[in-house]
DNA sequence: CACTATAGCAAACAACTGTTTGTTTTTGGA
DNA sequence: TCCAAAAACAAACAGTTGTTTGCTATAGTG
C-alpha cells in the first residue's frame, strides 16, 4: 500500500541560529490533524490517503510535507493527540470520589466516550494497529502502554479477594471495551449504561 | 486502494452444458488460499496485494483470476474458511459433556485457539473488518454472525441469577477473546490458561 | 518599509495497485 | 489417440499511491 516508504528526516519547523521558530495566528496544522483523525479513524490509516486529509483540509497533497515528514509521522501526531484525549476524560473520573468500583465504572464510561461516537482523535488510538506504520510502531504501543497504565491504577485499587488475577482483569476488560467499537452502533445503549452493565458483571457473582 | 473496482462475473469454473466440471488432481487452489489466508492474517487484507499471494503460491497475479472474479472474493473464501475452522473446534467443545461453565470455559479456549498462534484462516476472520471490502462486507458479517451464534449457545445454557443480560455477557466475553490477538504472544500463556483465567473471573464473586 | 521565516502551490516522480486480454500448456475422459 | 476443458502464462492497462522539487505568496518582526 505504500508506494515508497524511504525513512526521510524531519524538513518540518526548523529553528534559525538564534530565534525560535514561531507559528503564525492562521496556523492551518489543527486542520489537518482534523482532518487525518477523521480519516484514520473512519477508514483506517492504509485507506487513508494524504489526497483525502489535503482535500478535506482545503489544501494539496504535497503542502502536508511541511508540516509532517512523512504519513506515518503525520498519524503519531494524531495518536499522540487520542491518547491524550482519552486521558482527559479517564484521569478526571479516577479522581472523582466514591468507593473503588464505581470509580472504575466511571473510568469505562470514560474510556467508551472517548473511543465511540464522535471521539475521532480516540477512535484512532484503538483502530489502527501500530504494525500498520511499521517506522513508528514502537512509537505508538509506547503510547498505548502509557494510557494502559492510567486505566490500570483503577483495577489496582480494587479491593479484590487475594487471589485474584489482576493482570488478566485488566486485559479482560479492556479487551471488552476497545471491542465495542466493533459492535457499538450510536443511537442504542449509552457509554455510561455499556460500562454499568460490564462492570456489574464483574463485580457480582454469576454463579447460581 | 482497488484501481477499478467494477462487479465482475465469477468467470471460474464454468460447467459445460452436459457435463459438470471436474476439477484436475493437481488443483492448486488450496495453495491459494493458505497463501492469502497467511497475508491477509499476517499485514491485513489491504495491505496485502494480489502479487503477494500470486508469488507465494508460485503463479503469476493473472492467474489468480481464474480462481476468483476478484480480491474481495478471494477474502470471501478465506472467511468462510475461517468460519469453517473455528467452528470445527469450538462446536465440539460444546458437546462435550461437563456442567455448562466447564463447556463455556472449552468453548473459550477452542475460540482462542482457532483465532491465535498458526492457525491463519481464523484469523482473518478477527482480523478483517469487513468494511475493508466494501463489495462483498454483507456476506463477510453473516459469516461472522453465524459463527457468534454458535458461541452464545454456550451462554445460553448457563445457570445464572434471574435477571443476568445474558447479551452483555457474550458481547464482553467475546469482546475480551478477540482483542487477545492484539496483546497475545507465542510461547507465554496458552489458550487453555487464558480461557480458564477468564471465565474464573466471571464465574467467581469479585466483590471482597 | 524591508526582510526573513512560515506556509502553501504546482507539477511532476517512480513505484505499485487490481484487473484484463489473448495465448499457451496440461490434464483426463472418450 | 484425440480433444475439450482446466489452468496457467505473458504482458500490458489505467489508475492511485507517498513523496520530492522548485517556486511563490504572506505574515510578523526589527
Amino acid at each position: 500500500m505504500p508506494a515508497t516508504a524511504r525513512a526521510a528526516a524531519k524538513p518540518a519547523p526548523r529553528a534559525s541560529a538564534r530565534l525560535a521558530a514561531v507559528p503564525r495566528s492562521d496556523n492551518r496544522l489543527p486542520l489537518i490533524l482534523d482532518a487525518a483523525a477523521r480519516f484514520f479513524s473512519e477508514k483506517g490509516f492504509g485507506y487513508t490517503s494524504m489526497r483525502d486529509i489535503a482535500g478535506m483540509a482545503g489544501m494539496l497533497p504535497g503542502s502536508l510535507y511541511y508540516h509532517f515528514a512523512s504519513k506515518e509521522e503525520l498519524l503519531v501526531a494524531v495518536y499522540a493527540e487520542g491518547v491524550r484525549r482519552i486521558k482527559a476524560v479517564v484521569e478526571p473520573a479516577l479522581a472523582k470520589g466514591g468507593d473503588p468500583w464505581t470509580r472504575l465504572e466511571s473510568a469505562c464510561a470514560a474510556h467508551l466516550e472517548g473511543l465511540l461516537e464522535d471521539s475521532t482523535y480516540g477512535q484512532v488510538v484503538i483502530r489502527v494497529r501500530p504494525d500498520d506504520a511499521p517506522e513508528v510502531a514502537a512509537r505508538l504501543v509506547a503510547l498505548r502502554d502509557e494510557y494502559e497504565a492510567t486505566f490500570g491504577q483503577a483495577i489496582a485499587a480494587l479491593p479484590l479477594p487475594p487471589r485474584t488475577d489482576r493482570r488478566a482483569l485488566k486485559l479482560m476488560l479492556l479487551g471488552a471495551l476497545n471491542w465495542s467499537q466493533t459492535w457499538y452502533r450510536s443511537g442504542k445503549d449509552s457509554p455510561q449504561v455499556l460500562a454499568r452493565r460490564f462492570v456489574r458483571l464483574l463485580r457480582d457473582p454469576l454463579d447460581a
